[in-house]
DNA sequence: CATTCGTCAAGAGCGGTGCTCTCGTTTCTT
DNA sequence: AAGAAACGAGAGCACCGCTCTTGACGAATG
């Protein structure tokens, strides 16, 4: 409260920042698996215990890299698609997904971090999941607006019975559409991601070279199927 | 060649089995990175070092697991697809699909370590190759027959001319068919696989429940897109 | 002003890891 | 039988995450 003690805690919250900085920067060079407190402490001049006054463990350290992860991607896919013309639903969707894809093979450990195999002993906390709907906000949004404006076509086939109901958990990212429609749109963001995941981890190394182009066809491909009109 | 010189090579390999299994075991519990070197020994009965013997280090025996792992996904996807009628074009594209599905969710690690992000010392081997095109080539081995029987949609778009010769890589799994249907082709393995990682890496916990079903209608909506015959 | 009290960096240390090197012993080859 | 190759054991190096204790500093309180 008093000037005082907002001073300590001003060059406390300036460690802190550092620190997620360092551990960025060793994160993009040397991948999650390579992030080591020690490391970071030895950077800063620090002896490595003095890392946990400020995180109590690597995986909470961890877990600040996670958040601002997803929260640098939403932002990117969010400003990306928010300078589109609002009724040009093709062009939307193909500009969030270079959005996505740009920062992704511009960030691949990061990516990794956040949509690759989970750490061995983490646990996402609940901090996480407000940050990490950013982006399939931004693309449930774009179906959403595109169905409710006549512009999409309806989906080849219906869910089945059994399905009843479990798209409610999805709903709330895309709203005011049948269920079909929000199945096609998961359909659309694990065909996504799919591309993104195999393109980063290498899968594609040796069989397709020019991705970019690859993955703007892949996504014009998805864009037709759920006929985005222009 | 000779009796005894074979039975010297018969207890290394027998010995390299086995720290396979173990390895393989612990992988499965504590996933790629908890598995150990010194914990493989200690289960053996051996010293750490004495394990360098078989496997000249960690990477190295995790390459072996991994091509292990790839056989195996491969092999299962072989044997379930093998067992359709030749001309259910759409009921082996669905086999194909619960069959990688099933071994993934009942390997997750393994399929981590496959197809999640690659491990730090991460440079696959050559060796490995021919084991990670077995699926794949069972896929597009669908819809290549598919497409030379007449019982498949045509891709609602063709690819720009900038992806001239770029299909060449992946025409090789399915061959004989345009250059469009390659990239549906992709389209269709990377919305697979997209899945997949979505629901192993744990990204659907909580929002979808029934997975199997939801795997069933999001496999027959690509299925649907590439107009796929019964 | 003097004294408590909380925060902090530092250091030592524990148990774990991958990996290397040496040293006897065993086993195969010649 | 002699030499060569393979082998298991052990010590050791450098690193890791994490814990605990110690001493210094600064802010709030008497």
């Amino acid at each position: 409260m008093t000037a005082s003690r907002t001073a300590r805690e001003r060059v406390r919250a300036e460690l802190i920042r550092e620190i997620t900085d360092i551990a960025r920067r060793q994160l993009a060079t040397d991948g999650a698996g390579g992030l080591s407190l020690r490391a970071v402490a030895r950077e800063m001049g620090m002896v490595s215990s003095a890392i946990y006054r400020y995180f109590p463990s690597r995986d909470d350290l961890l877990t600040t890299l996670i958040i601002d992860g997803y929260n640098a991607i939403g932002e990117a896919v969010e400003r990306a698609e928010a300078a589109c013309p609002r009724d040009d639903f093709a062009g939307r969707w193909l500009t969030a997904c270079h959005a996505l894809r740009d920062w992704a093979v511009a960030h691949p450990h990061e990516y990794a971090l956040l949509y690759g195999s989970p750490v061995p002993g983490y646990h996402a906390p609940q901090d996480t999941i407000a940050a990490r709907v950013r982006d399939v906000t931004v693309l449930g949004g774009i179906i959403s607006d595109a169905w409710r404006a006549g512009a999409m076509r309806a989906p080849a086939i219906e869910p089945p019975a059994e399905l009843e109901g479990e798209a409610a958990g999805v709903r709330e990212h895309v709203p005011g559409v049948p269920d079909g429609v929000v199945w096609q749109a998961v359909a659309a963001w694990t065909a996504l991601y799919g591309w993104l995941s195999f393109e980063v981890f290498g899968q594609f190394n040796g069989t397709i070279e020019d991705r970019r182009a690859a993955f703007d066809h892949s996504m014009r491909l998805t864009a037709a199927t759920m006929g985005l009109a222009q």
